[in-house]
RNA sequence: GGAGAGAUGGCUGAGCUGGCUGAAAGCGGCGGUUUGCUAAACCGUUAUAGUGCCGUCAAGGCGCUAUCGAGGGUUCGAAUCCCUCUCUCUCCGCCA
């Protein structure tokens, strides 16, 4: 959520962002409208009740000393407020509701140094692992690597569920957990608090991180139960501190958290339907940082290179890549993608996604900190990132590693974590 | 799933026979006095949000409004009475 006195102060600016991300920016004449009028409201509703409230002092006076007749003219006075009270008072509930629509709407503020550009051919390359080796024989995709190896089950996947869930098998799902582990013994080593929070989220958790607003209506509900599956950790990590007021001597949070995520994947029909890149359910170790203001650019850089760390350490290449305004998530107002390099799709491909949201969380989850004991709650900013998507490196692990005689090689530091396994093969 | 108890400010905890109670008291925090330093003692101060006016902006000042788990109701007036919901605790049952 944005700010709403900036909207008030500045809408210029906020207009500017939206036009940025290529986006209408009618919403900020509404939201500027609809704030005038429920400020109207408020400021009337103020008023009468100020004056019932004066009603109500005079009405313990009089019962004391006053006649009847004065009680009675006092009791009437005071019902016909209470109608004027309930009017503004309506107006007011109605304007902050649709003001509340437009505001959900819209996205965060994009930070000046965003790269312009409407889509993925805008965005800019930060640095990178080196050109992508040449491959060591015929490149193959890995859901044939991972059929020929046994470890992948597209079909009994979608036989328990449907299609877009898939079964790991054997030495699949070991490499799996190999991979879960790994990452959170490096993220734990990097100053990381390990959660293993609730899989299933409120609408309160979901609102706050900006899950909810009409652009990104990916999530699965469960029926009756008014609970979410979590489509992102990010939701769950931002929110452990909902509501509160942290001391700046506590910040920066920094959290690291192994979940399973799960997304409808709407609107995604025909793209990537083989293989385990675009999944409903998939596995995902998260980093989430919530600091002071000026903290957060430091971080920002510090989460990427964590999650670029894991990748180096996999030896897997990749590059980095500055998000354009028009590829910006909702709540994001920079982000870098890491993106690694997948031989049998012959492209990069998103294993890590790594944004400052500075207070656009916050300010929606009421996520504040002191800077003093005595100073003023101020929003804090939060930041988040992948590190890494479990089954995306499992996929680059399969197409990188895979030897010309149909092995695929573990990462020499995965061994530790897989009983000194170091090949699948072929069975 | 059944039975009962409860939810008040950073914390503990009064108030709950409805009317200066946004809320006692204690602790903690902050500022100060005292002190060679520290501690103790003493004094003062200490919730959050919204909004109006003043201030060229800002810092700030002066008001008003709301908030005692959430939402509704009764009443001239609700932390206090009634209803619904959520959550917490205790006991019983069931269960990974």
């Amino acid at each position: 959520m944005i700010d709403r006195n900036l909207l008030r102060e500045n809408p210029e600016r906020v207009r500017r962002s939206l036009l940025r991300r290529g986006l209408d920016a009618t919403p900020v004449d509404e939201a500027c409208a609809l704030d005038e009028r429920w400020r109207a409201a408020v400021t009337r509703a103020d008023r009468l009740k100020a004056e019932r409230n004066a009603l109500s002092a005079a009405f313990a006076q009089a019962k004391a000393s006053g006649t009847p007749a004065d009680l009675e003219r006092l009791r009437r006075r005071s019902n016909e407020l209470a109608a004027e009270v309930a009017a503004a008072e309506h107006e007011a509930r109605e304007a902050e509701r649709a003001l509340e629509q437009v505001l959900e709407q819209i996205p965060n503020l994009v930070a000046d140094e965003v790269p312009d550009g409407s889509g993925e051919e805008a965005n800019v390359q930060v640095r990178s692992s080196g050109p992508p080796p040449a491959p060591a024989g015929t490149p193959k995709p890995h859901w044939d690597i991972g059929e020929e190896l046994g470890i992948l089950d597209f079909e009994r996947g979608a036989r328990l569920a449907r299609s877009r869930f898939a079964v790991l098998v054997g030495a699949g799902a070991r490499l799996s957990r190999a991979l879960v582990d790994f990452f959170l013994a490096r993220n734990l080593a990097a100053g990381f608090t390990e959660i293993n929070p609730p899989i299933l989220v409120n609408r309160e958790s979901v609102a706050a991180t900006g899950h909810l607003s009409k652009f990104s209506d990916q999530m699965f509900s469960v029926d009756g139960a008014s609970l979410y599956l979590s489509p992102t950790a990010e939701v769950q990590l931002v929110n452990l501190h909902r509501d509160e007021i942290l001391a700046a001597s506590d910040l920066p949070k920094l959290y690291t958290a192994y979940t399973p995520c799960f997304r409808q994947e709407a609107g995604a029909a025909g793209k990537d339907t083989r293989g385990l890149i675009r999944q409903h359910q998939f596995e995902k170790v998260e980093l989430v940082a919530v600091c002071e203001p000026n903290q957060a650019a430091t971080l920002h850089e510090r989460i990427t290179a964590q999650a670029e760390s894991l990748l180096q350490a996999l030896g897997l290449p990749y590059r980095i890549m500055a998000l354009c305004a028009g590829d910006l998530g909702f709540a994001s107002r920079k982000t870098y993608d890491l993106e690694v390099w997948l031989p049998g799709q012959k492209a990069y491909r998103e294993i890590s996604s790594c944004s400052d949201c500075g207070d656009f969380q916050a300010r929606r989850a009421n996520l504040r900190f002191r800077s003093a004991p005595t100073a003023r709650p101020r929003f804090a900013h939060t930041l988040n990132g992948s590190a890494l998507a479990v089954g995306r490196t499992l996929v680059a692990i399969l197409e990188n590693y895979r030897q010309p005689d149909g092995s695929v090689v573990i990462p020499e530091v995965l061994r530790p974590y897989m009983q000194g396994l170091d090949a699948i093969r072929p069975a």
